[in-house]
DNA sequence: AGAGCCGCATGACAGATGTCATGAGCGGCG
DNA sequence: CGCCGCTCATGACATCTGTCATGCGGCTCT
């Protein structure tokens, strides 16, 4: 189409994002027309602007990357979505997947993959990590139920199980219940192995 | 001295390392010309190069940016250390700057601050956040002792009891009595909640 | 030399946590 | 409709965790 490939950049921190748009600014035919700090900031800047790419890094305050990638293909179907992130997490690629990213990228990968993959979906192709296809596959789905998946959260900074259960409006037998089937599916032995082994593969 | 400065960057993911000397490329005076991904190679690569500043992430395998800060000024003494974090924790500034470094920046920082840095400690000035210099402050040093530190090290993955004393030669009661004074010094009520608060306070 | 801190250990105890059996209510699916 | 899974709950039990008192040996500082 038009001689430029517009770019919405969005990273919390500052100096990343900055450094990313002077990468990218390297390039002649990728021009970044929006930065953001915050998920929620997103679609509405998205809106402002008519951009081809947008690109999401997965840990934002405000929504995750992930939630704005959904917001943005439900919105505007036709910008293109890719998904960075500091963490190779197969549960964040699924996730990733299903909001409708278009390219999921690991930070740990060359620079030079990140102006690629912007051409590439733009081109209608999809960029993903096979190593990391093959984990998200192979692990499976996450095993948890909503609830399960609630407790573990909220369990995560180490709250006792009294606390849990006020902040949930729940009993503390029901948020032990939670937290040991949660335990079972993981096959691990405590809590904190579970907040752990949850975070590693993106279920929390 | 001479014409352009010369930094050393030292930063585990690609994609943000080089994006970073992409944004420092940007700058007529300053020229990254080493670049590495782990800790334990940034003195090594600093011997070949004849470096102004050396650029440390803290977060890398090998070693922290904080002990191949201290390696470097132990042994290239005028090499100038600007020290760059994800994370603003007070303990980390305590530590870098004890490690003897010259500037401290976190990455949420604008990313004009990144060469404004390097110009100003090869200038012989100290670059710090202000609000961060006073939180280092404010918290004091670092209660705990190392054998704490260490077994709440340990501890954060989730780790039984009896799998602590196993890995660190200890029995059972003593890990015990360590992560009661540890959870004591820091007014917290378990060692989850010790083990997050240690992190965040750069303590761990 | 004595005081004091640290590392390490033990034993006893209360309270928190994890497991299990059991059951009620609700919704979906064949 | 019956079966199943999810949610929520209770009670009982075994184990784990956190606290406390106490003790010993080594080290440092005065």
């Amino acid at each position: 189409m038009s001689s430029t490939i517009k770019v919405l950049l969005a990273e919390d921190q500052s100096m990343v994002r900055e450094a990313l748009a002077a990468l990218l600014g390297l390039e002649d035919d990728i021009e970044v027309v929006a930065q953001v700090a915050r998920g929620d900031e997103v679609l509405p800047t998205a809106r402002q602007h008519d951009i081809d790419v947008a690109l999401l890094d997965i840990e934002m305050p405000g929504c995750t990357g992930i939630e704005a990638a959904a917001q943005l293909h439900k919105a505007l179907p036709t910008v293109k979505l890719v998904v960075l992130t500091t963490f190779g997490r197969p549960g964040y690629l699924r996730s990733a997947m299903e909001a409708g990213a278009d390219a999921f990228l690991v930070k740990d990968a060359p620079a030079a993959q990140l102006a690629e993959a912007v051409r590439k979906v733009l081109a209608g192709e999809r960029v993903i990590d096979p190593t990391l296809a093959a984990a998200a596959l192979a692990e499976g789905a996450n095993p948890l139920t909503d609830r399960e998946r609630e407790v573990l959260r909220a369990a995560a900074d180490g709250s006792t199980n009294a606390e849990l259960a006020a902040a949930l409006h729940l009993s503390q037998g029901t948020v032990r219940n939670y937290l040991s089937t949660a335990i079972q599916k993981l096959a691990v032995r405590n809590r904190a192995e579970a907040v752990r082994i949850a975070r590693e593969k993106g279920w929390l």
